[in-house]
DNA sequence: GTATAGGTACACCCAACAGTTTACCTGCAT
DNA sequence: ATGCAGGTAAACTGTTGGGTGTACCTATAC
């Protein structure tokens, strides 16, 4: 054998790996299984006996980019804690994805396939509320007395709006990624907003 | 002859007419020329001796759709109009977009294809700046005394966030068109934000 | 009346590409 | 030693689809 020996979870991986590269590139519908399978050094027997389709082999990874984008979504409210502080805390959660080339290159792609064909990833996308953790930390800090909010879900996502809006659309409409520094400040205004509008 | 005499401008019509159809329904890569011209009532040979490729229809297309768009988002500062109700004036003029079947159909095309190839778009995307307009009404607004913002640009960008994240946003994202009720209830919280963090 | 512009109909070329079939290889476990 | 699981290699199938070539039609202008 040329290669290295690779037990069949290297492998499977390998297909992964090859395919998100193929698929960032070049979409769904221009993606090419041969592509795939030369990137990851497979047959294209082996691609096909792990995953029964192009369609399949697209969802595998969508469903394991969503859950990177939910674990690091994650965050809840601290009593006693300023609460000032706690919204930077919210917005250095989202800033943790668009600062990342890796995640924001697969986000590209994958709302391009969504406006596309919003049935590709109907399933997978019903399983995360982006804004559940966010709305949940908002109720808590007005049951708290540290914000004035009739509508958390309203609130949460005016502010998501704000941050999306400054860091995340320009992204996906072409401007260069926005560097931590960049973030912080952007954060900085949109809780400013925030406060402003919600503050007790 | 079994249709009605058609002049050439009205073939010309006819195929911009159908290839609009079928790219918003199946976006530049999915949709075909065949049923393109099927659609239209014209011939092969015709299609192509108005547009030299699937690529040049598409982008004919895209440039008239983001004229629409443009024409569409035109305000400009009235002074001694009470500044709040100016403010929502501009939230009209983006909620005309928003609350538009056609319009909006054709931008979530449009925006799955910037995704997928900016290139295709590119020259187009550089020919309009969405906030401008709006920029401007804020800096005279500022100057006039009846705001206070440091940052024009900054603050327009933030008010479009702040109704995107309401309205448009949600549509890419598969949830219905909002009714012009619905949206101008949206304005009003926007403005309302814009106002606690602007008001003179 | 005839030439030209604009149109139709339709067969055709060529390339890409998802997925299959067949034949063969190899290391490990029994 | 042998059998099987997992792998490679490569030819093949079937279809789709952009774009072209060719022959023919039909008005209106001159």
């Amino acid at each position: 054998m040329n290669e290295v020996v690779e037990n069949s979870v290297d492998k499977r991986e390998a297909i992964l790996q090859g395919a998100f590269d193929e698929f960032c590139e070049n979409g769904f519908l221009a993606a090419s299984m041969d592509r795939i399978l030369q990137t990851a050094g497979a047959s294209k027997r082996t691609v096909y006996r792990y995953f029964e389709s192009k369609e399949v082999l697209f969802q595998t990874l969508m469903l394991r980019q969503w859950r990177v984008i939910a674990d690091n979504l994650k965050v809840s409210y601290r009593p006693g804690v300023d609460v000032r502080e706690q919204l930077v805390e919210m917005g250095r959660a989202q800033a943790r994805l668009y600062t990342s080339p890796e995640i924001m290159t697969a986000n590209k792609m994958l709302m391009s396939e969504i406006l596309r064909d919003p049935e590709l990833v109907r399933e997978i996308q019903n399983q995360v509320d982006y804004t559940a953790s966010f709305e949940q930390l908002l109720k808590e800090a007005a049951a708290d007395g540290a914000l004035t909010i009739a509508n958390p879900r309203q609130a949460a996502e005016e502010f998501i709006s704000l941050l999306k809006g400054k860091a995340f659309w320009p992204f996906m409409l072409g401007a260069p990624l926005v560097s931590s520094e960049e973030m912080d400040a952007m954060i900085d205004q949109s809780v400013d907003m925030m406060m402003n509008q919600y503050g007790a």
